[in-house]
DNA sequence: ATATTGTGCATACACGATATACACAATAAT
DNA sequence: ATTATTGTGTATATCGTGTATGCACAATAT
């Protein structure tokens, strides 16, 4: 559980959680067929509410990065390494599409875009 | 007042109206020293409270974009091209930062930036 | 049987976003 | 000067989301 949670941020904990650990997960830093920490001592070493480790668990679930049997605990589902770069690329895919909005509606190029990326990248 | 607010967004409606509006004043669509409809008008025709329109204002002028004249109404700052370059470049770098934070978290690098972003934007 | 783990529900609180309404301040128009 | 217009400020209320606590139930392991 190598965990970070900000109070300061605007995201919630259930989603800095779920984006954490997916990138955990996607960059392999996790094995297959881990098993995550029970939920309530998740909830306890990470300070926050069952419910809020539950809501990225299931978010996590829900993206097919673990899958949960009821009395044993959740698990890391096995990916291949294609698996892993695909979804991990959906995943970015996804939000830089909501990303690029905002840039488009500012009337920014692509090439624009690249010249900005380089400096804060 | 071509101001298009979904209901459906995560973002606040007050946010989106600031975003649209700093989007045409950069894109100079919007003349300097162009008024800005009266808020209680503003806040019937887009059919949002007083308030939502009150705070969208605030933002603007927070970052320089009109500017206000109790008893007379709101305006659009004067700026010269390079200061509206400047300033749409200062606030998609602002938000591009934080874009970034969540593809680095996945570990992309610049490269790998670039490809998806051909293939979304 | 008992312990562990996940699931579900009820209740509660905090906060932000939003809305309505009213009073006040500054400017413009008459 | 009076009135209308416009921006400002405040009080109150509603709603949804996020978060927390506690309890009961289901499935699994020992």
């Amino acid at each position: 559980m190598n965990i970070a949670i900000s109070n300061t941020s605007e995201k919630p904990i259930y989603q800095q959680l779920f984006e954490q650990i997916s990138a955990q997960i996607l960059k392999g830093e996790l094995e297959s067929a881990y098993c995550l920490p029970p939920i309530r001592q998740a909830a306890t070493e990470l300070r926050v509410s069952i419910i809020t480790v539950k809501k990225a668990w299931e978010e996590l679930e829900r993206h097919g990065l673990i899958y949960t049997v009821t009395g044993k605990g959740c698990f890391v589902t096995e990916l291949s390494s294609d698996d892993m770069l695909q979804k991990r690329n959906d995943m970015i895919r996804m939000q830089m599409i909501i990303d690029t909005s905002y840039y488009k509606s500012f009337g920014l190029t692509i090439e624009e875009v690249f010249e900005l990326l380089k400096e804060v990248y």
